[in-house]
DNA sequence: TACAGAAACTTACCTTTGTAAAAGCGCCGT
DNA sequence: ACGGCGCTTTTACAAAGGTAAGTTTCTGTA
């Protein structure tokens, strides 16, 4: 099911029935499950599909030669990796999965007919496609600016309120099935690093982090101690209202 | 004019000539001059036209509260601000010059315009959104991975071969236009780690920058030195051809 | 229930990078 | 030619984060 990406779009335009159900219909042509660890598509193959993630998660990510590794974003549920990628030659970044991944392959043309035949999807395809941008400048200025602390703090912050936004938040509470070593190699850290700085936060009570799933008990706080900003997610559409601190007001009903 | 632009679009693909006087005349509209260190747009307004950089330098930049700057981007002649940020309702990062500037405001409806009008100019600007994404990547890994040498080296090789493309390279001599400060904002370092590290580049014979001019007397090496790939540079299309090194092997003659 | 393999966590020590505070240099305008 | 301002460079010191090499705790599975 496509839930999380109506979901998501639905923050930003109102879709009609027709047009749930034709991306309902989109993601179910050809749904692939791998396993945690494996790759969905490596640097230097040729792009081919749009890839939706329907249930689990996964990462872009590049490799050095000596072996070092950088995740560039989270892929959770609701999440299409580069619409339109398709038009460069060959791949500069892997995809894998993180966990057991459920994803939709959806052809390129299927995209391109939904997209000419539902403006507002098309819209709302576009909207996101420029999210996922300014989250990969927040990353850039997250990894570049901020301290340990800070960082592994906003990237809470971030993958919670993106969590919501697809629905899947309880309370104050969301899933976070990523290893520190995955932390670390997002955020730019080691590993060792990443404990210690758990632990800080851990101690401070600013988070409550065990197993698969994450606790954030004041939320504010932790924006504020991250220098965390909602604004760069681009949620404050005509769907859902959102105040400044990413509080939410007034849930998604349609 | 916008020579540069066309210059890096038929990188990609051939324009016939009624595209080329369309793009120029695009660039014509409105010029506008702006300082050394002034905002052509602030995180916070809300998105008008699209900036295309004519002459000298910007950056796409974020403020953190407390001071700290990151610079996101370079942008150089031929680059363009954001093609279709207009979508969003306000700026999440600003754009500023840093050097004396002259850019081009080209209304979001001739944009539309032209890429109805000229599909190839379409795919053009499109490829070019995809390789800035590619860019933004590269930086996250860059920042994420690198050491302050390999950090340094790697935005080295980056612009060079990007103001090659532009032809604003002469032999192995390209300008760089930023100062100490900036660079550090750019690599997520400290302006006296950036002296230092630019000291041992320089004494290991790997760049020769003064003023504001840059040498490499050795690109294969100082690739190999910053672990650089051009691959995401995506300079490999029809157009013109380069090697696995990002050298040059047939130039663009139309 | 017991085992194996992953994760998580520790510790001690080391390196890179950051801080603070100046001093020197060079360009520009008057 | 002079003064000033912005940029570069230097130094000494401090701290954040990395390395290596474990031990402990989970978790999934036989």
């Amino acid at each position: 099911m496509a839930t999380a990406l109506i979901k998501k779009l639905e923050g930003f335009v109102h879709l009609s029935a027709e047009e749930r159900d034709a991306l309902t219909k989109a993601a179910s042509e050809r749904v692939r499950r791998i396993r945690a660890r494996e790759d969905i598509i490596r640097e230097g193959d040729s792009p081919r599909d749009v890839n939706l993630v329907l249930e689990g998660w996964a990462c872009r990510y590049k490799t050095l030669e000596d072996g070092r590794r950088q995740i560039i974003a989270f892929f959770i549920p609701g999440d299409m990796c580069d619409l339109d990628i398709s038009m460069l030659h060959e791949m500069d970044h892997s995809i894998g999965a993180l966990t057991a991944l459920t994803f939709a392959e959806i052809s390129r043309s299927t995209i391109d007919r939904l997209m000419a035949t539902y403006p507002r999807i098309h819209q709302a395809l576009a909207w996101q496609a420029l999210v996922s941008a300014a989250v990969q400048r927040e990353w850039t200025v997250n990894i570049g600016q901020r301290n340990a602390t800070e960082r592994l703090a906003h990237l809470f912050c971030e993958l919670f309120l993106r969590l919501r936004a697809v629905g899947r938040t309880h309370g104050d509470i969301c899933e976070m099935p990523v290893t520190q070593t995955e932390l670390a190699e997002a955020t730019g850290l080691t590993p060792v690093h990443v404990n210690r700085t758990l632990q800080d936060l851990r101690a401070s009570g600013l988070i409550v982090l065990k197993g698969r799933e994450l606790r954030i008990p004041d939320l504010a706080e932790l924006q504020r101690v991250s220098l965390f900003h909602p604004n760069y997610l681009h949620l404050d559409h005509e769907g859902a209202q959102f105040d400044a601190n990413g509080g939410e007001i007034k849930p998604v009903v349609e």
